[in-house]
DNA sequence: TCAAGTTGTCTAGTATCATAGACAACTTGA
DNA sequence: TCAAGTTGTCTATGATACTAGACAACTTGA
């Protein structure tokens, strides 16, 4: 493997990135011990300097532990987030046995654009209750979420949200019995400096940017929001058929 | 904004992730103008000839478009690749009216790990054909695929596919008339170098990684593939209900 | 016990990143 | 025509990243 130059990305952290892939994949298992420093730095090419700082940055973040004399060894595993019809935080997070928070950043009041519009059917301007949270797994932030209601269908709702910390009570306070997930689009992207400090992630990590709307048992949208995943930490899977 | 220090990341870079992100979510549309370069510098609290160094790289990525005297302006958009029960690269990039293509990297032997064997429900061990190929659109490189096939089932199956450049038609050409996509996961990681060569992607760009199953109509396994794709060029809509 | 292999910690030298300021070249609109 | 605002290019300087080499501290297995 070569190193690119000049990419914008520090060389210790090009190889960080590749060692925490090999993790992710599985080709360090949890448990095992990585290949030893110089043995890293002559697969990627670097000086032995660039490894060790590699190393640091991802045992900083808990994902590898350095043993004096002995080795590196790795410590991980990913969050594992169904997309379904069904599609509830804190069912997901407490289903793989640890405990889901939400945490309310800031709710406020905007403005419909065309997008939100269309997807929540009101017309451009609308007034819209906008609620910004962070969702975390056992004090682990997950994900951060823009989340957007229609104004007359639910006055006050940033102060309810603010008392139940659930969207599925919030909801449940204005009479929605159920509802479900009616689209979602995923693509990825790189945290900026906001989602950065409120995941607690490294600026520049990659993060899995979500847009989903629900709906209720008649199809009529409820809600629309727009999450940052850190990418690090989940792994989505879509059910078909 | 606020930029943050030794993450490994260059200022310049995560100015240009920054603008990025904004022409990707719509606050600089396409053929707009962005902010001046001092504006920008502004904003970013960094020096003028930073945000330069961004704008280059955006630039040289096709993304932005600078004008002497006048302005710099956007010109981007992504593919959107529907996640369904018949999920075809063909037929999705067809429709976006854009021309599909797949070209083959490498196809050889392989033996099945846990994972594999569990998905294609063979025993480990057993023998597998690997199919590595790019798939583009319009000549731009949208993912790298990695495909496992029972060698038993389907005997001789990397020469077939070097032939008809298609999943399908292989399938077709053992008889399977028709199959669908059994599951889906999804996650995302930093493009390696040779993720990034293939890919034609600058190292540390993000990556979609999309681990899938097909199966056909018996719910039997027929393949399982890994795919990396560039996130930048690509938005994943999932459809439920 | 000892040798080989591991991580930890120094010292330097070179290249790249980021800032700062100045001015040229060009576009736009008044 | 001209002033204001834009991108393009140059010089210079300090901070940081990367390489290079040496050696200490520790673990493991023969």
């Amino acid at each position: 493997m070569s190193m690119q130059e000049s990419s914008g990305v520090a060389l210790w952290r090009q190889v960080a990135d590749g060692i925490e892939r090999g993790i992710a994949d599985g080709r360090f298992a949890a448990g095992e011990k990585l290949p030893g420093e110089m043995e890293i730095a002559e697969t990627y090419r670097v000086n032995r300097h660039t490894v060790r700082r590699a190393l640091a940055a991802l045992a900083e973040r808990g994902l590898v532990r350095a043993e004096r004399g002995s080795g590196t060894y790795v410590e991980a595993q990913r969050l594992a987030y169904p997309l379904r019809s069904r599609t509830r935080f804190s069912e997901i997070v407490g289903a793989g046995g640890h405990e889901p928070r939400g945490q309310l950043i800031e709710a406020g009041e905007d403005i419909a654009n065309r997008e939100i519009a269309r997807e929540l059917g009101l017309k451009i301007g609308a007034p819209l209750i906008r609620i910004e949270a962070v969702r975390l797994a056992d004090r682990t932030p997950i994900c951060v979420s823009t989340t957007w209601l229609s104004a007359e269908r639910f006055p006050d709702a940033g102060h309810v949200f603010a008392n139940v910390h659930s969207m599925t009570k919030l909801l449940g306070h204005y009479g929605v019995k159920d509802y479900h997930r009616a689209s979602t689009r995923i693509t990825a992207a790189i945290a900026d400096a906001t989602d950065a400090a409120r995941l607690d992630l490294p600026l520049g990590r990659p993060v899995l940017v979500v847009d989903a709307t629900d709906v209720d048992m008649l199809d009529q949208p409820l809600v629309t929001k727009r999450s940052r995943f850190a990418a690090e930490r989940v792994e989505f899977l879509v059910e078909n058929g």
